[in-house]
DNA sequence: TATTGTTATACTCTATAACTATA
DNA sequence: TATAGTTATAGAGTATAACAATA
């Protein structure tokens, strides 16, 4: 549509394999720490914010409300978060980050700042926010706004 | 090390998602088309510059040796790809794209293109060319640059 | 009957190791 | 023996479906 600059490839086929470094980056992080990565995700979650209910708390994160259920577990037993059974109906369980749960959550997202400055740090300033900033802006787009018309929709 | 502007998210946190939604918005057109995610990879690897070992496409691409040799198959059966062995060293499979080929991954290109020009029409032209470049730019970081000192390294 | 959390099952990907044929 | 390609096996991750408790 617009301007194809003849050498562009996919938008996919290069934050992909990015994406995969910057994980592969975070593991040891997070590993040393003893958080999983979908732990770590519950954190970010959960951290100002706490939920009513684990659906919901999985759909924040993009993942299923039967995926978490053992990271939960860990979770609690490291004291990390809580899980109260709701008084008002005793089916749903409050979740709560602790105070440790806030502690961890900083202690690894200064590590991954640490290095995703180092990484940012040879980008050139403007461009550095303008890349930021449009990064922000994509990946809050709702899937149906990327994904476009031709979803075959269950 | 530089500036946080207080409510920085993440890079992978952001990425990831939108990654996975520009691949749900690909596997239509991939679908359309009778080819694989994987088999796109291929025919884009193999465009402009033939291969002489599966070994070294597998690994241009960032799949295994085992991996893509399903996709061979399909692709070659499809008519997309040559398979042909080296007088040489009779061992290795010469590779390349046929014309049926180059075709079929023009087209899923342009589609895919479609697609992204219209997300990034949304976005200012300056911030947009700019994101376009930091994207190039980090995307061919080899994976150690990214990763750091913490891997543990067979 | 519907909903929250849970458990159990199956399915998809991927990684590792064994096998063949050439060298 | 070493290497390219292939096949087979096992493991991780994910999705789907059934289940128990509560409303």
């Amino acid at each position: 549509m617009t301007d194809h600059e003849g050498e562009r490839r996919d938008l996919a086929a290069m934050l992909q394999p990015l994406v995969r470094n910057l994980i592969a980056a975070e593991l040891p992080v997070l590993a040393a720490h003893g958080v999983s990565m979908w732990g770590y995700a519950v954190l970010n979650a959960l951290d100002g914010e706490p939920m009513r209910t684990q659906a919901a708390l999985a759909q924040s994160i993009g993942a299923d409300k039967t995926r978490i259920i053992g990271t939960l577990d860990e979770l609690q037993e490291a004291g990390l978060i809580e899980r109260t059974p709701d008084p008002d109906d005793r089916r749903v369980r409050l979740l709560a980050i602790t105070a440790k749960g806030r502690r961890v959550r900083r202690a690894v997202q200064s590590a991954i700042w640490a290095n995703e400055d180092r990484l940012l740090a040879a980008i050139p300033e403007p461009d550095r926010a303008a890349f930021l900033r449009v990064t922000r802006t994509l990946s809050a787009l709702p899937r149906e706004e990327i994904v476009g018309s031709h979803e075959p929709k269950a």
